[in-house]
DNA sequence: GGCGATCCACAAGCAAAGGTTGTGGGAGGT
DNA sequence: ACCTCCCACAACCTTTGCTTGTGGATCGCC
């Protein structure tokens, strides 16, 4: 059975929307026919009866309704990469360049967009994802507006805010020993080798500092990793543990493909900060995306608010 | 510029994978050609640099992974639409049918369903969305071997088990007044007219218990809606507050598109509990599926586990 | 340095999915 | 009973994406 594609969730979201197939073509721009024809196979493949179809219009059925929300979470990921995926091309001349660490590019950059988007800043944003020095280098040279980096060391003659704290967690597979573990103690876990990413990532920095506070050192990683789905792939392989940014574990933490493991410790956090040259007033559309970056902070999920 | 289709990811997320494009093709089944063409037009359209194209295979930019790591995003959304849709679907004879309440079968079982796929259960589990009552009923009756409430009356014949706290919560537009307030007094949410599901959802049921312990009643409702969207249409367009899940609120919390108030008061709480006929032994599909609805929870974000 | 292997890209042909125009049928409101 | 609004059926057509066939580049190995 092949899978619904996102032009009919959006139809389905649209139909749902205006209380009609007619009113959502004309939303659509397409006919009539094609969204009765499209709908039609939409249920046809998912064997459901998701619209109520009647004279006066068309609601959809309970079965729709729920359709409909899970579509609604499918376009928002999708609308939320193709805005961010725009703040990363370089092709056009932005209003606001921001350069931010791959943490934050890649979990949090996302959602300002969207809002961005929404609430219509009149900020066309370049993003460009490097790691934190790079970052406070872009700023230094005057590249770029706003930087995001995610180390405690704030650099002398740049301005900055912290946005957010965000914390290195502890994962496991559903299946590893740690997985029913209450509390993990942290002698144990030092002496555990982590697959983390790479060393310039400020994940390994942060958990060392943390055990640097309890006299303890790390065990040489078991794995140096550069991407979110390699750590993801070696952990559920039973490639044990990782260390790695609540940011990036959130979503498999919520769908139960990881697992947290609380480690008897203060949590291992790490801020998150906004700096800009110091020396420069700070322009509209830049302090405009700071507002929203700082309202926003980690979103709803994890982390502590500042 | 259209937006890329999840075939596209799908191919990206093959690709980042395999480390070859050809590889990439044999796992999709498809022909390198179709793999080449198809990515290539995946970075025109996005205009980046997604590939590093070389003799050896093909690896991904930095830009290619954080596409990839969004891309993820959506097809798991995706893939739990699917998998919640197909236990939906009633063609098929289940070995397990469960019926659960609207917020549990919306919010929770996509997740659910895409864990007992993911480690083999092997049952296949057919939903029917109703209320509370419904599922009450639909247990006594034998027509569900368990079923899934959100009240906290547990029926006496009945076995139970509370998987997980919901609550419910207050949400505003980002512009509306009540956003900036640290804290809101009971009494003036009380006289307030709330946006609110229809009154059999137990949504209003709850609110109601909590003003009525603190020796206060309810405002008639300023609107009775009976989908997410309307809810979030009324709310986003200026219409008030809204009281309803923080399992529905949470991606509207987490993207900015709503805020929550925070009400000074203890928290709106419910159980979620799960049913079934405690004179029969409940069978093997169901004591897992059982398993993993309270090993998950709520899954990572709100609420509290029991 | 030549040779084979591997991987990616270009080009032409083809099948299918999706959209359009044209039309018919049913249910409400007047 | 009529008009209006909305949805479904049918034939045609355009676009998209896959396939087969082929060429060119890089790496490793004798």
């Amino acid at each position: 059975m092949t899978e619904p594609s996102v032009e009919e969730l959006r139809m389905l979201l649209a139909v749902q929307a205006r209380g009609s197939l007619t009113a959502a073509a004309e939303e659509l721009g397409v006919t009539q026919q094609a969204v009765s024809q499209r709908m039609r196979a939409l249920e046809r493949r998912l064997g459901l009866a998701l619209f109520a179809r009647a004279a006066r219009g068309t609601t959809l059925t309970a079965h729709g309704r729920l359709v409909a929300d899970w579509a609604q979470g499918v376009v928002d990921q999708l609308d939320a990469l193709s805005a961010a995926a725009a703040s990363l091309r370089a092709d056009r001349q932005a209003q606001l360049r921001v350069a931010a660490s791959m943490t934050i590019a890649e979990h949090l950059m996302p959602v300002w967009m969207v809002s961005t988007g929404a609430h219509a800043i009149d900020a066309r944003v370049q993003l460009t994802a490097v790691n934190s020095a790079g970052a406070i280098d872009a700023v230094r040279i005057g590249q770029v507006e706003l930087g995001f980096i995610e180390t405690p060391d704030v650099p002398r003659r740049l301005a900055s805010r912290t946005i957010a704290v965000d914390e290195v967690v502890i994962v496991v597979a559903p299946g590893h020993p740690w997985a029913k573990r209450r509390r993990l103690p942290l002698a144990t876990l030092a002496r555990t080798p982590l697959v983390m990413r790479e060393a310039g990532s400020g994940t390994r920095a942060t958990v060392e500092a943390a055990l640097a506070r309890a006299d303890l050192s790390l065990a040489p990683p078991a794995a140096d990793v550069s991407t979110t789905a390699a750590i993801r792939a070696l952990v559920l392989s039973g490639g044990g543990a990782a260390a790695i940014s609540a940011l990036a574990a959130r979503d498999d933490l919520a769908t139960g493909r990881l697992r947290r493991v609380h480690v008897d410790a203060p949590p291992f956090e790490r801020p998150l900060t906004a700096i800009w040259d110091g020396e420069r007033v700070l322009a509209e559309p830049a302090r405009d995306f700071l507002a929203v970056a700082q309202r926003m902070g980690l979103g709803s999920g994890t982390g502590t608010a500042p």
